[in-house]
Order: structure tokens, then C-alpha cells, then sequence
DNA sequence: AGAATCACG
DNA sequence: ACGTACGTGATTCTG
């Protein structure tokens, strides 16, 4: 039966592709260089490669790292031949534990390079007349290709992976000589890299020429005499035989090495899926889980069985609200139309459907829900709390969101879905689920299996709760989770619901406003560039600017020319067309972003905007704005000020009422590094930046000029951001020098920060993370990265984070006082937006100077800090008019 | 899907 | 010596 068959065998450097992408990920700046991830690359290369070769088998080699045959005979060459980094060696076992689990053959020997157990099977494979793919990152393999065997070369670059599958006819067009010549090759002309010497004083070159004039090593040697080769050379070539003998032994992969490995009867691959499953889960690689079909059945189930009940009785549903009123707490799973409701208590989980009563029955059922008797554990309560705020109705008794204590246990997570969660915290995969589909929830099909994905969502709730409750104690976050997190979910989801009025038609207008212009610049823009192309592709852009009108390009990003604002600015003298562009961009960005993009979403039903805040995406604890994102209207140019025309107040009978901190990020670091010096700049009430500029300068506060102010003021915010002389200098324009002598006067200045910044470093590295005044935390794993750039990136998160995290903790807490005054005291006005340091109502005119001062009051009041909080209120009939 | 750009604090 | 500020989201182009 063996060998009547030709099988496809295909043959893994494993080092090579496992160093390959963890050096992979290393280049990206902003990639967390963690062993774990090189892992991950590798399997997914193998996934892939097998995808698209689909071979009979296949085997993976690994050196074993001791003694070489190699290293036996040049001591040299073990010296400096380049291993594996210790944390990538660490993560061997576990990988080959997968490859184990997934059945694929493994292959090493002690004594021998992974390369020459590749060159033995793939001469075994040849023999048995089978075809061999050698996959590896290392050229030198190239010399195994012939008869059967061909080599996929693996390359990295910017992340980037390639494959490359070269065979004889390949490799021959690319070098001109066969495969086996490589070998010569090295041994004319070296190979730094590994360390195999060559000829001394032959490069490519001349090595190249040498081969390409008399076939190989030994031809070259044979024809020593012959009148192509030059005198310089001939000499070099007579010094070093020696060293060319020695090179071509080095340069060769063994091919004959004693392997045990019956190559002509590999096994056939039997997956473990148990093992596999549970060594996935470990890695947390759900990506592979998915691919490869597994699936949590084959661990034992965490979660116990639960008993499902349909009730579509109107009187039972309400004999069942009532029962959990005396119930503990109950886990719910409900969709956001509100279209069905899972309710887990004990061991039953009950489940009801909307369509299965009348609809006033529902309605009561919301409200007896969401009375505030029952004790309710949600994942993702927001949207629901929206959801019944805008059927006007108010959801009390959420006394827990698992999702919210999931990201305030781990801020850094890039999702918090609850199937996410659930694998996270109880390793339990959760079925698909989607109530809001009508298709699910209607009558007609598939109730039985969305009652049972549905009981084990609301599982999943519960053990989630159990775990992430008591660590939110451990943590020492209850305050934080209970005081403010959970009261601004419910605010949040009242001011998404309450939205905030626009003027859509003189959005409109400006929108006419701007492209009357826009088409003129374009026009001007074609005619100064001689042509046409698309003014908002970058890379067009770029040739047009650097290639067809000769600019000077300062600068590059990865794929070509960078044209960004810094760039144009630049050279906007140089030609008439740069500024013309610039204007351009300012006008576009406006039209298409705010004005269309604005437009788009503005509801049908109240003619007013309603925002989504996010609270569980920043790593920092700020929220977010999105659909449309209303942080980032713009103010710091006039015209982009404009758009603030068209968030009013609904009528003249209200107004906007906006307060923000002034300066709170750095009265945040006054407080914190309790430096004597910026504290007394807050307290005397001075403008900090003139004041910092005083003492720096060491000059009287009214002899600071505006320049001095300006430089104190990029170093007030480079500070807070973790700040470099590079980047100030960047910013403020001198040299890289001059940048750092004022960061060490600054420094001088306010010595407490100094040693604050110093601290923080040495405190986040011992405990692995930082956290804010009140408790919340970020893990910062970078700082013991062995990466430079990863490394200096985690100095500066620390430094960043206990700031901008407590400044956030703080407009929150100011969030939930303003908005149980405005309750307490019977007033009208309601909060609308939140933008960082600033706080937007809406209020009845009647209200505007109550409303103003306890604005101003509680914002100040959230927290008193030895650099006092301060806040200004203004009120307006538009945003515009509020500053 | 990722990169580039630019809007905000 | 390294490569260069923290935190976001939307739009557009491109492979």
C-alpha cells in the first residue's frame, strides 16, 4: 500500500518560523512583543500553509539548542551563532504540546539543526518518491531544493508575511545557478549572519561572477590560473582555501543525519480535540477554536444545567415577577427592543417572548421588572436602560452590570461582549444568540434552541457575576463600581435618550457654504497642479506634490510620502498650490465628517441627536462618543467653530448651560505628586502657564512674554503625556538641545513632579500596574518588555494613566452629584453631553442661574484636592454662544 | 482591513 | 543607541 502513492509531505522549520514572527511583531511599534503572540503567528502560518498546500502530512523540526555537530569542530561558530531569546525558548513546550495535540509529527535530535533534519526527510521523501515543501525563513534552505522538494520561503516585513515557493526553475532565474551552488556561494563569499567566514576580501560580487565563470568552488579552484579572474582576487582567493574548505562544510545542511523518523510511514494526523480545546482556551487563541471547529464540549461544563420554562400566560408571567421579588438576585438576559426577556433564577430559567401577550401586558411586565423590587444582574445593562427610558420607562433595580466590572477588572480588553466575557472568566463558549432578530423570537421556528442558548447566556451572567463581584472587592473598587461606574450607566443611557436638539437647516446652509468653495478649490487645485487627480488619496497627492512639482518631502510614512497638516505647512511657500490644499483638506473634513456626517443621524423621530457613549473602551477611564461622536466637534479653528451654531437649545424658552475644569489634568498632578510649588501657583488662582513661565525664566510673573508662556504651555501638557526632548522640540520648534534643558529646568522648577514621574515608574513596574485616586486600575505588562519602544511606551502610559484617569474618575463623580441634585431638587434641566472636562445641560430658561451655579457647585465639589477644582459656567442659546 | 488623516480633550 | 507625547472616532482610499 506505502509508496504506490505519491504523498505530499510538508516539512516545518520550526525556529526559523516561530523566530520570524515574534521578530515579526517586534518591528510594529505598537504591537506588545509578547512571546505568546509569536506563538500565535506561527500557528497561524501553519494554518494557512496547510490551507493552501493541503499536504499529506506534516512534520515540524526544532534544533535542540545544546551542542551541534557544528559547533564540535569551529568553536567560533557556536560562539556567536544567534539562538532563541530565552522568553521565545520558554514558550516551546506549550507550542509543542498544540503540535502534539493536533497530531502533527515532530521532529528533533539531539546534536543536529532543525535544517538538517529537514535536509534528511526531504531526501528520505525523494527516495520514496514522495514531493517535499520545506517551510522555512531561511535561505540557506534554498540548497534542499530538486528531485521532489521544493522550499516556501517565509518572509516578515512590517508585519507583513509573505510566501514565496521556489523550485528549480524559480531559483535558477533568480540566481543563475543551481540550487546546490548556494552552497559554493556561501563559501566564497561568507555569511555574516551565521557566521561562516568565506573567502576574506570576496563580496557577492565577486563570488557571483566567480560561480557564474566556472560552475563551483571546486571549478573556481581548478581554473585559479585562468585569466578572468583578476590578480587582487586570485591572491585573496590563494589566501583563503583554507578558509573556503572549511566555509563550504559549514554552509552545507547535513543531509544523511540518523533520524529514528520512519519517513516512508508517517502517521496519519489524529487530533486530540479535548486537549486541544483546552490548550486553545489556555493560550486564549479563540480565533483557532473557531477555525478549527472545536468546541467547549469536550471540557467538563463549568456552568451546571439549567431548567428552561416558556410562559406565555399572562397571569403566570406576573405570579413569576412576583415570586423573584422575594427571590435573590436574578440574571437577565434581554435584548435591546425589548422583544423577549430570559430570567435565571436557581436552577430555572424562564423565558418570555413579547409576542406571546398583549401588548399593555408587556408593558406591565417592563415596568414590574424594572420596579425596583426586583434585584436584576444584567451584561450590558446600558442599551436596555436606554431602551426602556424611551418607552418611558425607568429601570430600577439593575443592581449589577457584568460587563462593566469585566472592563473596570481589565480595562485594556478591545471588547466586552458577553461570549467574550464568558470564555474569559468561566471558559465557557456560549452558542450564538440573537434576540433582537425577529426571526428567533417569531413563533415559528427554532424557540426551543433559543430558549436554551438563552438559559445558558443568562448562566453565563451569573458565574460571571460570582467571580467579578468578589474581585471587584479584592480590587478594592467597590466605590468605584457601586458609587460611580453603575449610577453613570443609568445617567449615560438618560442622556443618549434625551439627545441633544440641532438646526438642521442651517447645517444645511453651511454645508452649501462650504462646497461653493470646496469646487473652487478644486479647481484651482487641478490648474496649479496641471492636472487632474484625487486630491483625497494620499499617495496621489504625494506624487503630484513630490514627483510632478519636485517639492521637498520632509517626510515619509510606511507606504510612500507623508502629505499630513506638519508636512504641508512646511513647504506651503513653496508653491501656490499647498495652501490651496490645505484649505481643502480643513473644508472637506468639515463637510463630509460633520455636516454629512451629522445630517445622517439626526433622529426622525425628535429631530434631535442622540449619542452613544461608551463606557467600557477607554484604557484610561474616559468615555467615548460614537454614532455620531460628539467629543470631537470642532472649536480650536473659527470656522470649524461654526458647527457649535448648530447644537442649540429646542426653543427660546431653554438654553445651553456648559461648564468645563479648568486645567483639571494638572491640578490632578499638583495633587498627586503633592509638589509644593504647582500646588501654590493653583491656590494664588495665577494662570499656570505664565506662572510656570516665571519661575522657569526665573524672571517676575509680569515680565513673562507671550513666547515664554507659549513654551511653558507645550511643557505643561508634554508632561502629563510622559514627555521626550524629541517631541517637545517637535512641537515647540527648537533644537532637541534646547528642549532638554528646559524639561530639566521644568523639572527643577517643580521637583515634586519630578520625583512623582521618577516614583510612578519604579511603583508600576514592582506592582505591574498603576491605578488612579479612587481605585481604578491598568495592567502595564510593557514595562518588562526587553523592546525599547514597547518599554518607553508603558514609562509613559504610567505616567499618563494615574492622570488622565483620576481627571476622568473625577467629572464622572461630578456627572452622578449633578445629576442627583438636579433630581433632589425638582429641577428640569438635564445633563446632555459630556466632553472630557466639560458639561453640557439643557435648561429651561427659568432654571438658567440655578442651574448654572450648581453646576458650577458640584463640579467643584467632586473631590477637593490641595489644587482646588475650579469650573467656569456659561449658558447660550447654542454651543457656540456657550464659550 | 489597515493606513493615513484630522477632529476633540 | 534605540524613536519619539496620552486618550479617543469618522472618513477616505487602497490592496
Amino acid at each position: 500500500m506505502m509508496g504506490n502513492t505519491r504523498m505530499k509531505i510538508m516539512v516545518i522549520d520550526g525556529n526559523s518560523i516561530l523566530n520570524r514572527a515574534f521578530y515579526g511583531i517586534r518591528q510594529l511599534s505598537n504591537h506588545e512583543g509578547l512571546p505568546t503572540n509569536a506563538v500565535y503567528g506561527f500557528l497561524a502560518t501553519l494554518f494557512k500553509l496547510r490551507e493552501d498546500e493541503k499536504p499529506d502530512r506534516t512534520v515540524v523540526c526544532f534544533d535542540v539548542r545544546e551542542k551541534t555537530f557544528r559547533h564540535l569542530k569551529f568553536d567560533s561558530y557556536k560562539a556567536t551563532r544567534k539562538g532563541m531569546p530565552d522568553e521565545l525558548a520558554a514558550q516551546l513546550p506549550v507550542m509543542k504540546e498544540t503540535l502534539d495535540a493536533m497530531g502533527v509529527v515532530r521532529c528533533e535530535l539531539a546534536g543536529y539543526e532543525a535544517d538538517d533534519l529537514i535536509g534528511t526527510i526531504s531526501r528520505k521523501a525523494d527516495e520514496n518518491g514522495d514531493t517535499c515543501v520545506v517551510v522555512t525563513g531561511d535561505r540557506d534552505s534554498l540548497q534542499l531544493i530538486g528531485g521532489g522538494t521544493t522550499v516556501l520561503l517565509v518572509s516578515t516585513k512590517m508585519g507583513q508575511t509573505t510566501y514565496e515557493t521556489y523550485d528549480m526553475e524559480k531559483f535558477r532565474e533568480r540566481y543563475g545557478f543551481d540550487p546546490i551552488r548556494l552552497i559554493d556561494l556561501k563559501a566564497l563569499m561568507g555569511d555574516a549572519s551565521d557566521n561562516i567566514p568565506g573567502v576574506p576580501g570576496i563580496g557577492e560580487k565577486t563570488a557571483m561572477q566567480l560561480l557564474h565563470d566556472f560552475g563551483s568552488l571546486e571549478g573556481v579552484y581548478a581554473n585559479l590560473e585562468d585569466e578572468k579572474i583578476k590578480k587582487g582576487a586570485r591572491a585573496k582567493l590563494e589566501a583563503g582555501a583554507q578558509s573556503a574548505k572549511d566555509s563550504y562544510w559549514l554552509a552545507t545542511i547535513d543531509r544523511n543525519a540518523p533520524l529514528a523518523l520512519d519517513v516512508a510511514n508517517l502517521p496519519e494526523e489524529h487530533r486530540d480535540e479535548a486537549a486541544l480545546y483546552e490548550l486553545l482556551t489556555r493560550l486564549e487563541f479563540k480565533n483557532f477554536i473557531k477555525k478549527l471547529g472545536l468546541s467547549g464540549a469536550y471540557t467538563a461544563p463549568r456552568l451546571p444545567e439549567l431548567r428552561t420554562q416558556r410562559i406565555q400566560n399572562a397571569a403566570e408571567a406576573f405570579g413569576l415577577l412576583d415570586a423573584l421579588t422575594e427571590a435573590g438576585r436574578v440574571f437577565a438576559v434581554i435584548p435591546e427592543t425589548l422583544g423577549a426577556m430570559c430570567l435565571l433564577e436557581a436552577d430555572t430559567a424562564a423565558m418570555l417572548f413579547a409576542d406571546d401577550f398583549a401588548d399593555a401586558d408587556w408593558d406591565a411586565l417592563l415596568r414590574r421588572l424594572f420596579g425596583g423590587a426586583i434585584e436584576l444582574v444584567l451584561h450590558d445593562a446600558k442599551p436596555v436602560a436606554a431602551a426602556l427610558l424611551a418607552r418611558g420607562i425607568q429601570p430600577e433595580g439593575i443592581v449589577f452590570d457584568t460587563c462593566l466590572a469585566a472592563y473596570l477588572l481589565d480595562p485594556t480588553q478591545s471588547g466586552y461582549d458577553l461570549p467574550r466575557v464568558a470564555l474569559a472568566y468561566c471558559s465557557t463558549e456560549l452558542p450564538e444568540l440573537d434576540l433582537d432578530d425577529p426571526a428567533a423570537v417569531s413563533p415559528l421556528g427554532g424557540q426551543e434552541q433559543t430558549e436554551q442558548a438563552c438559559a445558558r447566556h443568562a448562566g453565563a451572567v451569573r458565574a460571571i457575576y460570582q467571580e467579578a463581584a468578589s474581585r471587584v472587592e479584592e480590587l478594592g473598587m467597590r466605590k468605584l463600581y457601586y458609587e460611580i461606574e453603575l449610577p453613570l450607566m443609568r445617567i449615560l443611557a438618560e442622556m443618549e435618550t434625551v439627545g441633544c436638539a440641532v438646526a438642521p437647516d442651517e447645517l444645511r446652509a453651511f454645508g452649501e457654504r462650504l462646497d461653493v468653495r470646496i469646487h473652487e478649490l478644486i479647481a484651482q487645485i487641478y490648474r496649479d497642479a496641471d492636472g487632474e487627480f484625487n486630491i483625497n488619496s494620499p499617495k496621489q497627492l504625494g506624487e503630484v506634490l513630490f514627483e510632478k512639482l519636485h517639492l521637498p518631502a520632509p517626510k515619509k510614512t510606511k507606504t510612500g510620502y507623508s502629505t499630513n497638516v506638519d508636512v504641508l505647512e512646511r513647504i506651503a511657500e513653496d508653491h501656490p498650490v499647498v495652501p490651496k490644499i490645505l484649505e481643502y483638506r480643513q473644508l472637506t473634513k468639515l463637510k463630509s465628517t460633520y455636516v454629512d456626517g451629522l445630517l445622517k443621524v439626526v433622529s426622525q423621530k425628535d429631530g434631535r441627536i442622540h449619542t452613544h457613549f461608551q463606557q467600557t473602551v477607554t484604557a484610561t477611564g474616559r468615555l467615548s462618543s460614537t454614532d455620531p461622536n460628539l467629543q470631537n466637534i470642532p472649536v480650536r479653528t473659527e470656522l470649524g467653530r461654526e458647527l457649535r451654531r448648530m447644537f442649540v437649545a429646542p426653543d427660546t424658552e431653554h438654553v445651553l448651560i456648559d461648564a468645563d475644569y479648568s486645567q483639571i489634568e494638572l491640578r490632578v498632578l499638583a495633587h498627586i505628586s503633592q509638589d509644593a510649588h504647582m500646588i501654590e501657583a493653583f491656590r494664588s488662582g495665577q494662570d499656570i502657564h505664565a506662572a510656570t513661565a516665571a519661575k522657569v525664566y526665573h524672571v517676575p510673573l509680569d515680565e513673562v512674554t507671550p513666547q515664554m508662556r507659549s513654551s511653558c504651555k507645550a511643557v505643561n501638557f508634554g508632561i502629563v503625556y510622559g514627555i521626550s526632548d524629541f517631541s517637545l522640540a517637535q512641537d515647540i520648534g527648537v533644537t532637541r538641545k534646547e528642549a532638554g534643558e528646559f524639561i530639566r529646568a521644568y523639572l527643577a522648577t517643580y521637583p515634586g513632579v519630578a520625583k512623582y514621574m521618577e516614583d510612578i515608574k519604579e511603583n508600576a513596574r514592582e506592582k505591574g500596574y498603576v491605578s488612579t485616586l479612587f481605585g481604578r486600575r491598568r495592567a502595564l505588562p510593557e514595562l518588562k518588555s526587553k523592546n525599547f519602544n514597547i518599554r518607553s511606551f508603558g514609562e509613559r502610559v504610567a505616567m499618563n494613566t494615574p492622570i488622565q484617569g483620576t481627571a476622568a474618575d473625577i467629572i464622572k463623580i461630578a456627572m452622578v452629584r449633578v445629576h442627583d441634585r438636579l433630581l433632589r431638587e425638582g429641577l428640569e434641566s438635564r445633563l446632555i453631553l459630556q466632553v472630557h472636562d466639560e458639561l453640557i445641560l439643557e435648561a429651561p430658561k427659568t432654571e438658567q442661574e440655578t442651574a448654572m451655579r450648581l453646576l458650577k457647585e458640584e463640579m467643584e465639589a467632586a473631590f477637593v484636592m490641595d489644587a482646588p477644582l475650579v469650573a467656569e459656567a456659561k449658558a447660550g442659546h447654542s454651543w457656540y454662544d456657550t464659550k
